[in-house]
DNA sequence: ACCTGAACACCGTTCAAGT
DNA sequence: ACCTGAACACCGTTCAAGT
């Protein structure tokens, strides 16, 4: 009975690992299951990632967190938004995998072209030379800082209890029927406050 | 022989694994290794933690992510940057349990005083009644954010490697030698935009 | 080169038992 | 009420072995 090669790659094995985080979370991660999944013996994988399960979390985050390249056509502002919103929904796509973003760091290499493409926007809004690092750096912390926000606000055990007290008078606006709506309007609304204004 | 009490609290429990989380960070964490820490066998901390290690990280992103309150004195501007500033320095010094904030949401009780600082806040600056939550969202995020981005530069395994490329005149900024002073210009570079102008 | 199978140290959690 | 000790299923990783 000739053995049929499983034929792993280091992408394959990295998507299904996603596969797994975003639907049942990093903890549920295990190198037996990432094995089942691939139908394959978990020790198969490490040949693929020699310094195991570390080096496979290496390259996931690398995968969801690697920024996108801002559009090459369209006013700088316009490049902007639409930069923003691109980051936002892919780090959405793979929340489980997030928390990765606390423990290691996004190759330069991989953050690069993106950074790029935000500088010369934001030397096309007319900031001068200091500003212009500190504007985008602004930017992708208001990205990454909303989407913890969505994130959280969307995970189990946050009960529909009232706030403890209505004494302020615009509170009864934070628990809005449609979340999801509610969530793109404050994203857009935080833009305009983050880019320059013209 | 009698057997001295050990009179565990949750609150010392709490404690003394954001002691362990804050050294050796969040993986090291371990119900035996806490009990080691605590004088006392692992099992003793389930009598304090019914749920086990899930409640027990509860805990903990509770005690960490709590925003504080705004300071009552000053005016809004300054209440603000104050406000940010001081939650920015609560989240680094507990860097290595951050990544609960995706996993675990904040309970609302926890972050409500904070948020009605901020409301009233952003109300005396002037803004309208639609704006006043984004705005207040908007600062939030862009502190968790900024602490994302520090944390990451601050991990092990980013290599001084220059970036790919010289293209861009601005880049060789990117990596000053005072990391600490930059990461504070940039925060506060950052407000600058964040907060609504006079 | 690529994958398996057995083995080891460690993990979270249970349960009955001690005081 | 508070903690221990033994036990169970599961985990990451090693190593020698198979093809």
């Amino acid at each position: 009975m000739t053995r049929v090669q499983a034929g792993l790659t280091r992408e394959g094995i990295v998507e299904a690992a996603l596969h797994i985080v975003d639907g049942q979370g990093l903890r549920r991660l295990t190198m037996r299951r990432l094995g089942d999944a691939l139908g394959v013996e978990a020790m198969a994988v490490y040949h693929h990632f020699p310094r195991g399960k570390d080096q496979l979390l290496d390259a996931m985050i690398e995968h969801v967190a690697a920024p996108p390249r801002p559009p090459a056509e369209g006013d700088w502002e316009q490049r902007l938004r639409t930069w923003a919103q691109a980051y936002r929904v892919k780090l959405l796509e793979h929340a489980g995998a997030l928390p990765l973003l606390f423990t290691r760091p996004v190759p330069e290499a991989v953050a690069f072209p993106s950074l790029e493409g935000r500088l010369a926007a934001f030397t096309e809004a007319g900031l001068d030379e200091e500003a212009i690092l500190d504007a985008a750096h602004a930017l992708a912390a208001y990205v990454l800082g909303h989407v913890i926000l969505e994130v959280q606000a969307e995970a189990p055990g946050q009960p529909p209890t009232p706030p403890p007290d209505g004494r302020h008078p615009h509170l009864a606006r934070l628990r809005p029927r449609e979340t999801a709506r509610t969530w793109d309007g404050r994203f857009t609304a935080g833009l305009d406050a983050v880019l320059p204004t013209r």
